[in-house]
DNA sequence: CGTCCTCTTAACACCTGGTGCTAATCTAAG
DNA sequence: CTTAGATTAGCACCAGGTGTTAAGAGGACG
């Protein structure tokens, strides 16, 4: 331990040392962060206090809640994006904002198949049956997409032959249209 | 509470009504499963000891654990799926295995755009240039893939004119190829 | 020099969400 | 009727905390 430090000094590094530390690993206990930093689990407990840190267990429900909310949203949502408007089996609207996660690593650019999945999921939901399927698409990345642009889809069913739904999809941002598709959609039944 | 049942069929009933309770919320203490079931936190705690349920704060930190450690998804991989073989502007394989999260509800069917991803990304991955970005594409989705299926998809460059690389893409389960398609893949050089 | 203030550590009671164990009921099935 | 399984209860204990009070250990400063 430092022991020449000044007292003041010496606070303060171990208050950054300590944020340093929970970002790392936030399922560090007291004890843990004690041992590490050389002080008391007291004084751990009143660094926490000044610092506002929460206490472990707090951290992890945290960690443990966002990583929740997030699979589902990815997973369990029938609609990638926003549904904002639907007419079944003519036509519908729906709404993203391009996340960091979402684009290729350091170039800011969003990955096609986030693209392709927010006009699939569209243009599967826009079908008027209880399962539908996509069959075959047609697809055009026009732009490049940006972290935080606002991407807006809008599907429209073109024709219906039997089980077979056309629909064509674009997406913009802003003025400009990023992507357009044509996909086939298959009505079904059973599974 | 259904008092008429045979106390096994009850018990038996409850253990059901127990496991879909903690797997759709795993935040859920042993007293609120107590109160929702209408028995004693004693027979929760049982009834998980049988079941092997781990109690309430370990599932909070697994599903912690899990989202800190392996993000999946969809999202955070360069290549979806896993990149088996890779021989740079020439051809390229990777494996992926539908999970549940893949599927639409209820149907077990894999939806469209989990392909597309896997496929879209392979074939950015096996052109040779800093950062690819896909143009557009036509794909077919042949047949249906289920949960469990693994699939393995395999690039290969057809064609080199300029910046514009063509791919073409095939996912098989099994002998059974259940999705075609052909990327048209730019390579950048500037963001 | 003494005094004062901050930092640090300690001790105690309490909280939540559990575990392990023993014991008392109660019910249904043999 | 007897007995085994199901349910509930009470008790001591655990981890990882909170809040509070109290007591030393350094400085800083008149």
């Amino acid at each position: 331990m430092p022991e020449m430090m000044k007292i003041r000094a010496r606070k303060n590094k171990r208050h950054q040392d300590l944020k340093r530390l929970v970002a790392a690993d936030p399922f560090t206990t007291d004890q843990e962060l004690a041992s590490k930093l050389g002080v008391s689990v007291q004084t751990i407990r009143l660094d926490r206090l000044e610092l506002g840190i929460p206490d472990a267990r707090s951290r992890i429900r945290e960690v443990a809640r966002d990583a929740y909310e997030k699979v589902k949203s990815i997973t369990e949502s029938e609609v990638i994006g926003e549904l904002i408007d639907l007419e079944l089996g003519e036509s519908a609207l729906s709404v993203l904002t391009a996340t960091a996660d979402m684009a290729l690593a350091h170039s800011g650019v969003i990955r096609g198949h986030h693209l392709f999945a927010m006009a699939n999921s569209l243009a599967v939901a826009v079908v008027d049956a209880k399962v539908a399927l996509t069959g075959s698409a047609t697809v055009r990345f026009v732009r490049r997409v940006r972290v935080g642009d606002r991407m807006v889809a809008k599907a429209r069913v073109t024709e219906i032959s039997g089980r077979r739904h056309t629909v064509s999809v674009a997406i913009r941002v802003g003025a400009d249209e990023v992507f357009t598709g044509e996909f086939a959609v298959y009505a079904v039944e059973d599974t």
